[in-house]
RNA sequence: GCCCCGGUAGCCCAAUCGGCAGAGGCAACGGUCUCAAACACCGUCCAGUGUGGGUUCGAGUCCCACCCGGGGCACCA
């Protein structure tokens, strides 16, 4: 190898090895709490340990720690922290079918993403790491639960749950898509059960209201999944009389959107599995409803959705009161109606309403019209003969009542829906009201690998909180067969465990055996972070004032409506217990795209995986990060097979050069530099900030590129390597880079003769003066095309412009004999003129 | 069925306000270097912006309809 090879080999591994042990010495990144400067949060989704790092974490690491050390640079105080959402499902599975502890798994692997998390050069404060499994972090959560406990945001309830068959464990609503288990992809079932639920309905509003403060801040598409998953709808309450079999009276409220449909409400149907549709069937019914029930509670939602499928339902027997015209209409019992939505129980009104149409053909049910819509063709089509509700607006008929009263004659649904509601609140018989889809959050978990619910059941006492001093409730030691899924949780088994004294009366008692979803360790964990180690508390609120709420919050829009959701409603919950002074969590949110690979999600049945570890291995760090920054916008997916990381790693080969071509002293005035590069470098270094800002980081990237081939440029055919505005280049390059490519500007920053670290080196200063263009290219077009270009002074006046523009000579040449109807000028870069 | 986001060169992507469609990269091709190749370097090629209308002096950008792709919601009364 000659001496000019080996000076010039760039060899990415050994400059990892060489950087690593430094910084760690230096912890250039440890966020002092009570420093001066203006603080930042950057805070990204906490990581789950299955196994080593992936590509989806490099990507978001990568990209979080592009505004982290832009942060740095700008001279704020960065708190950049680690943790891991280390309680969960596969490190149980995984305890089970290696018979050990899950805390085996769990912190092997933590050990191993940390390892990867600190080569990747992550800036990350690493003295607040915290993992929610550890006893000292789930105390808090279970103080938390009890605190929510005592305001009566979590209870106990015994209702329909979502049931996955494969974990043997219950599910929150967010949980289940498509009527399938989030983790794992079984087909959930519904099961009869006793649960603990946080009544984070009772928020519902608030957490729509707040989003006010998030627009334009968050995703729109993250607050639209929110909005549409609470689900408020507007309507009434209507009662309606029910004559029971016996005799008996009695009201049923039910929820409508289109009170205005009133008089069209032919039938009513209660949902199959309420409670009510049991209380009030009719003694000759009972029979055909039991066994209705029956089968409706063996379907699953799948079975239940399906597309096409007819609609299902039993006659009680009953009939009930419409209260505005007094008409008797049958009472049936269906499960197309919800329980747990609204009141449980519907008005049909099938001429205004498909479902209810679908029905009502289904058992031969009336159907009577009551708002005229017009058609295509100007006509009034009837629901009864064309199978198809009409739902939009339309004149009123057959709505009247006997005593005067009527919507016959109007023509606005909102009008129509006002006066109904009116006279209805004037009798007594409902009442404007607000729904939300949103349902409480299903906490209670039959699996061992999370935060124990720290309650006791006393026969005597009832249900009774463990008294604070007594947390953590820690897990007692199982492991292997004892975690197999029984259909409880497998800490009843623990005999030794579960029976306690009563912390009230000190008789003979059972903890709670379920433990915590792990939704609820991560719902507070941004906020243990901003004082890890206090153990008289969750957190230390005057910390939490200092660094909340989190300047930008990174992660996967996976969590739309988990975690984010969440979150909020935990912070809205604190605050309103005085323990922190925002509502909000997350001040700015940006959610990365996902890593695929041609094509398709990356998936070992698939065969398209890309290793991580191959692409370090083959490329080094700072090459898969800068590829992963520079692939497109961070929110758009990425198709590793249209990436180079080759060509990263070649650019970072040209950058590192620059600096090696340097001959300009340390320290030299750069202001008789050469103008030219020094302009582009002034440009690039103030763009380059307002593009980090905007979250374009590729096109950050792109910049630094072009600065770095000028920078080539003038040392190869311009103002050579001794010019300062080279070295002013070189660092400028070393900085911008910094963000992206920490190892290859850290080399650079020592081949320029400085001391680590260049994460801290500060931003360049831009000289405003070099920002201002001395000519600008004006165009020229007639009619549009153009027809001259012109340098001008960026100052020019309109006027000046026009008059330079009219007296140009290819110009004047395409006006020849033609008409002059207006002149557009836009100073100082275009001049269009108009001739007719 | 409803709601969001996107569609610019062979590919990934740029294009503050509506103002010359191209910043950057990949690939390809040509050249320099080399005994040769790889690397590196220099250079070249390439689209009128999914389709059809509209507004405008001027539309990738704004409006309407449609097509394609991705995502979400969906028996929520």
């Amino acid at each position: 190898m000659s001496e000019r090879d080996e000076q010039e080999h760039y060899d990415v591994h050994a400059v990892e090895a060489k950087w690593l042990p430094v910084w760690e010495k230096l912890d250039p990144f440890r966020a002092d709490d009570a420093s001066p400067r203006e603080k930042r949060y950057a805070l990204t989704m906490f990581t789950y340990p299955s196994g080593d790092l992936h590509m989806g974490h490099a990507e978001v690491t990568a990209l979080h720690d592009v505004i982290a050390r832009y942060w740095w640079q700008r001279g704020y105080e960065v708190m950049n922290p680690i943790g891991w959402d280390s309680f969960g499902l596969p490190a149980e599975n995984a305890a089970i079918r290696n018979d050990e502890h899950p805390a085996t798994y769990t912190y092997a692997n933590i050990e191993t993403q940390a390892e990867s998390f600190r080569r990747y050069a992550c800036s990350f404060d690493w003295s607040r790491r915290l993992h929610t499994s550890d006893p000292e972090y789930y105390r808090w959560t279970q103080w938390l639960f009890l605190r929510f406990r005592e305001r009566g945001l979590a209870y106990r309830k015994n209702s329909p749950v979502n049931w996955c068959p494969n974990d043997q464990t219950v599910l929150a609503n967010e949980q289940v898509v498509d009527g399938r288990c989030e983790r794992c992809g079984a087909e959930v079932t519904r099961r009869e059960l006793t649960q603990w639920y946080f009544k984070i309905t009772d928020y519902a509003q608030r957490l729509l209201d707040d989003m006010a403060q998030l627009e334009g801040r968050w995703p729109e598409r993250v607050l639209t999944l929110q909005r549409n998953w609470i689900g408020r709808s507007e309507g009434a309450h209507v009662d309606f009389e029910l004559h029971l079999a016996s005799g008996e009276r009695r009201t049923v409220t039910v929820y409508t959107t289109r009170p205005d449909t009133l008089y069209g409400a032919t039938f009513m149907v209660i949902a199959a599995d309420a409670d009510l549709a049991a209380e009030v069937v009719a003694p000759e019914r009972r029979e055909a409803f039991e066994a209705y029930r029956e089968q409706v509670r063996k379907e699953s939602d799948i079975d239940r959705l399906a597309t096409g499928k007819a609609k299902t339902g039993v006659d009680l027997g009953v009939t009930a009161t419409n209260p505005v015209n007094g008409e008797r209409v049958p009472v049936w019992a269906a499960d197309y109606v919800l329980a747990d939505y609204g009141t449980g129980a519907i008005m049909a009104v099938p001429a205004h309403d498909q479902r209810d149409l679908d029905f009502a053909r289904e058992f031969g049910l009336a159907v009577r019209t009551v708002v005229a819509v017009p058609n295509a063709e100007g006509g009034v089509d009837d629901p009864e003969q064309t199978y198809v509700a009409t739902t939009g607006d339309g004149s009123y008929v057959n709505s009247a009542s006997g005593d005067g009263f009527r919507l016959d004659g109007l023509s606005d649904k909102a009008t129509a829906i006002h006066r109904i509601v009116e006279r209805l609140e004037a009798d007594g018989k409902g009442a404007g009201a607000v729904n939300y889809r949103l349902r409480d959050w299903l906490l209670s978990r039959q699996r061992f690998w999370g935060a124990p619910i720290p309650v006791v059941h006393c026969e005597t006492c009832g249900e009774v909180a463990v008294p604070d001093e007594q947390l953590p409730v820690e897990l007692p030691d199982l492991k292997g067969a004892d975690l197999k899924p029984k259909g409880v949780s497998p800490l009843a088994a623990a005999e030794d465990w579960v029976n306690v004294a009563c912390p009230k009366c000190g008789g003979a008692a059972l903890r709670d055996t379920d433990t915590m979803d792990t939704f609820v360790d991560s719902s507070w964990y941004f906020l243990r972070y901003c004082s890890p180690g206090k153990d008289d508390g969750p957190f230390d609120p005057d910390q939490v004032r200092t660094w909340m709420p989190a300047d930008i919050y990174v992660g996967g829009v996976e969590h739309a409506v988990l975690h984010l959701l969440y979150a909020r409603f935990f912070t809205k919950v604190l605050h309103d217990m005085g323990m922190v002074d925002f509502v909000e969590p997350f001040a700015v949110q940006l959610n990365q795209g996902v890593v695929i690979n041609q094509g398709k999600k990356m998936s070992k049945s698939l065969g398209n995986g890309v290793s991580l570890g191959d692409q370090l291995a083959a490329y080094g760090v700072d090459a898969v990060r800068l590829t992963l920054v520079f692939a497109g916008p961070p929110e758009d997916n990425i198709d590793w097979a249209d990436l180079s990381p080759a060509g990263s790693l070649r650019f970072l080969h040209r950058a590192w050069r620059l600096a090696g071509d340097v001959t300009a002293p340390i320290g030299a005035d750069p202001s008789p530099g050469d103008a030219m590069l020094r302009k582009v470098t002034h440009r690039t270094v103030h763009d380059a900030a307002g593009l980090v800002e905007g979250h374009r980081f590729n096109v950050m990237v792109a910049r630094v590129m072009e600065l770095v081939n000028a920078t080539r440029k003038a040392i190869d055919s311009g103002c050579g390597p001794a010019d300062p505005a080279v070295r002013e280049a070189a660092e400028a390059v070393a900085v911008l880079l910094s963000l992206v490519a920490p190892y290859t500007a850290e080399e650079m920053w020592e081949r320029l003769g400085h001391e680590p670290t260049v994460a801290k080196a500060g931003w360049p200063a831009v000289d405003d003066a070099l920002l201002v263009e001395d000519s600008v290219t004006a165009v020229v077009q007639v009619q549009g095309k153009v027809r001259a270009r012109l340098d001008v002074s960026p100052t020019i006046s309109e006027a000046d412009l026009e008059s330079v523009a009219m007296g140009d000579e290819a110009v004047q040449r395409a006006l020849a004999g033609k008409q002059v109807r207006k002149v557009v000028v836009r100073a100082p870069r275009l001049v269009n003129v108009v001739v007719g």
